[in-house]
DNA sequence: CGTTACGTTTACGTTCACGTCACCTTCTCT
DNA sequence: AGAGAAGGTGACGTGAACGTAAACGTAACG
């Protein structure tokens, strides 16, 4: 049997660690908590592209404030492979109500951007105010 | 002297609370990291409309994931009404760098939102599949 | 004058999302 | 055979953001 360097589609846990910046702890954690489900090889761990798809999205979630819990559900939307057609309906309602809750954000996220750019700007026609001339 | 039932300005803490669906505890948290500086009365707390300003903000950088301690910093960007220039210079900064990151979130957001659309969008498609004629 | 409502402080408890530490296994290399 | 690197499993620790309970003040209400 011949052995290959990289495997192309399983990774193991240093790989994933520095490829999406995270530690050990982390990713055993998420696998702890159904976020995440790598195979294992004896006891090693073996992400597959799933886990990256899913990583992914997980560390997304989590830079928009949702919670794991939150996250964990969201997830099951993007790989539900083979589910069943009632599954398949409740889980559509789902991902419309996240939809519409992201474009909320989206648009809460829109007026914050206008409001601190204005703030800016206020800040440099005071600044402009208090030093008309001064170069250096 | 005449009493007014309604400052105008000034609100108890109980009406805080309901204006912006939050606990006491949370006020008072908040205050303690000072995040919020209602004034006293006697012991009473009162808040002002700077403090409701401020809230606001808080609230909505909590739901885009930012700690208290990073609204904090960025809180003072937007009342620092008499502050120094050199201290000015140092916000604008603070304030673009700021701006820079909600940028990158929202095209993160959109990117996310594009996706999830696209996802319904095939279970939709599956669902026209496995269910073509299926009224009920 | 008691009690109900609203407010206060102090302090310990809780949940989430990991960090850290101790200790064990399994290869691999020399 | 020994040493080191990579991975593993508990189990306890930690910081953030509050929750919750105890004990107290005070102001109005019947």
């Amino acid at each position: 049997m011949i052995e290959m360097t990289t495997d192309e589609t399983l990774m193991t846990i240093r790989e994933m660690c520095e490829a999406f910046d995270v530690t050990p702890r982390t990713l055993r954690f998420y696998e702890s908590k159904e976020l995440l489900f790598p195979i294992r090889e004896g006891q090693k761990r073996l992400f597959t592209r799933r886990d990256r798809a899913r990583l992914k999205l997980i560390l997304r979630g989590k830079r928009f404030g949702f919670t794991l819990e939150e996250i964990r559900q969201l997830l099951d939307l993007y790989d539900m492979g083979d589910s069943q057609l009632t599954q398949l309906a409740r889980t559509r309602e789902l991902a419309v109500k996240h939809l519409e809750e992201m474009k909320a954000k989206r648009a809460e996220l829109d007026e914050a951007i206008a409001e601190l750019t204005e703030e800016i700007a206020r800040g440099d026609r005071r600044l402009a105010e208090l030093a008309p001339t001064a170069a250096e």
